[in-house]
DNA sequence: CACCGACGATAAGCGATGCTGATGGACCCG
DNA sequence: CGGGTCCATCAGCATCGCTTATCGTCGGTG
């Protein structure tokens, strides 16, 4: 007997939720419904997968859990990519970018294009990274930007999501953001090892388990902050709630209510890559091309 | 909705065989039932996937049997990888290898492994590359051993299927298998660039599509063998009926009933890797160390 | 040219599946 | 100790998906 898709989510909903209920609520069923469904996988596999009361999941599955994401993933992202080549060419491209990726080399070209493509409609969305691989995936934007920080020509590290192109647009220098009265804000340059013990912010533009992953350990969190709004994390620095790496082209001119000092080592870079399922030819190949660059 | 991967199984069963009724057979349903499912799948996407009479399917239609081929396998291994943490450790490893994996140097360290081990039992059977990975994601093998021909320290290609872990285990150098009366078989050494015009032998050991990604266009068709036996691939040389590729340990030594000549360049080798899902710890874990060498 | 056989589509019937709503038992909190 | 919350279970019932039977169509053949 294979899984069924249709258990799956409903597992993961319940391990999402840590509730039976809730997750019959979300989904549209009874309570009972989900009881069943949960039931049924446990059975077919043979073995648990949720501890009940409370509700969280068993070594086996935490490992199913690792699976289904992915797994579904793939599964809306193959029906999305079989709808697209029955669907008819579209002048309308629904770009989806994280906060960052919109950079002034970005917009140059996207405006660059859009001149030579005047019937072009462009509908820009920002969203997070995570969900960034989903929407371009499932067919709800048909361009994706997303921006992280990386070493200099390092792909990104997107969640896998089948068959999708990547390409790289633009790599641009990082800036330590300080607050103005920091001890180290004078500085021509840092260097990110002298800054391993002082306190961070911890945001979705510049997540420090990133910062651990490229430099090292350490990077305490001085303030966690969940939005991805740049001029937010600008004034919590300013306030000195913690430090934080952006983009040189995301802190204003002069700084601004900040201190930004380039960083000197390791090279690291915010990189911003394009990815995109198969395109219909026509505009939207048009659009990717001159992004790329 | 979502497509169900039962749909899904009955999809590409169709397809393989072209006819509906055959499907039927092999899938233990009536030929109404397949009729059915495929009208489902084609209203729930809502275009045609087949055309019928002869059977064979539509663009999208084949879109879809892209995808569907690794998203059933995913499947199935995310199923067997979720058992595989339940499964009690056991003393029998099964070792799955494509013909030419299991090389001197693989033998050896296996020897090795058994001797340090004395309570490992270990079961190994040869199959196809393409199969390779799928036999370990599905968990019927514990470790698979692929071989194939690749640029030095290159990794091989294989089919991607979910998280599974590979390592090289050995290269080795790679001689063109010439008929002993051929003009070239006194060389000490050939250049593959030279051989482009010549007769080819196209076997699974040496498939020709791999030698021209690697190489070039050219490589002709002396004649095409579907199986995998070394001794019946060197007794085809030897009659003329094409050059092939081989690791240099799979020719007897003097050369038997052929020629061997090393390849000067371009540099290729046999390259020869472990795959393996998790291991649990113990006999097999310590195997796949002594493997990777 | 007409027939026959193979194949896929369709209709009707029916059993299995999977939902809802009700109820029961375990646990938590006051 | 009682009320509330949560998941499991049961009975009832609608739906789904299979089988059997039949039809339409295409293609090969006498």
């Amino acid at each position: 007997m294979l899984m069924d898709p249709h258990l799956l989510t409903t597992f993961v909903t319940v391990a999402r939720h840590g509730s039976f209920s809730a997750a019959a609520a979300e989904l549209g069923y009874t309570q009972s419904a989900i009881s069943q469904q949960i039931a049924a996988l446990e059975a077919d596999l043979g073995l648990a997968l949720l501890r009940r009361r409370p509700v969280e999941p068993t070594p086996a599955g935490r490992r199913l859990l690792e699976h289904a994401g992915p797994l579904l993933l793939r599964l809306r992202a193959a029906r999305a990519d079989v709808l697209r080549t029955a669907a008819e060419p579209s002048h309308l491209l629904r770009v989806a970018a994280t906060p960052l990726a919109v950079n002034p080399v970005v917009a140059a070209r996207l405006a660059a294009a859009r001149a030579a493509q005047p019937r072009l409609e462009v509908r820009l969305r920002t969203c997070r990274a995570e969900r960034l691989a989903a929407l371009v995936a499932e067919g709800r934007a048909e361009l994706g930007l997303a921006g992280g920080i990386a070493a200099p020509s390092d792909p990104l590290r997107l969640p896998e999501s089948g068959p999708m192109s990547t390409a790289g647009v633009s790599e641009e220098d990082l800036v330590v953001v300080l607050e103005p009265g920091h001890p180290l804000a004078g500085r021509a340059r840092l260097r990110l090892a002298d800054l391993i013990d002082a306190r961070w912010l911890d945001t979705p533009l510049c997540p420090l388990t990133r910062l651990r992953d490229l430099v090292g350990d350490g990077f305490p969190v001085g303030l966690e902050y969940e939005g991805d709004d740049v001029h937010t994390v600008l004034t919590l620095a300013a306030a000195g709630h913690g430090l934080t790496l952006l983009p040189a082209s995301a802190v204003p001119a002069g700084g601004g209510p900040v201190c930004a000092v380039p960083v000197a080592a390791p090279r690291l870079v915010h990189r911003v890559e394009l990815l995109h399922a198969a395109l219909p030819p026509g505009p939207a190949t048009a659009l990717a091309a001159a992004l790329a660059g």
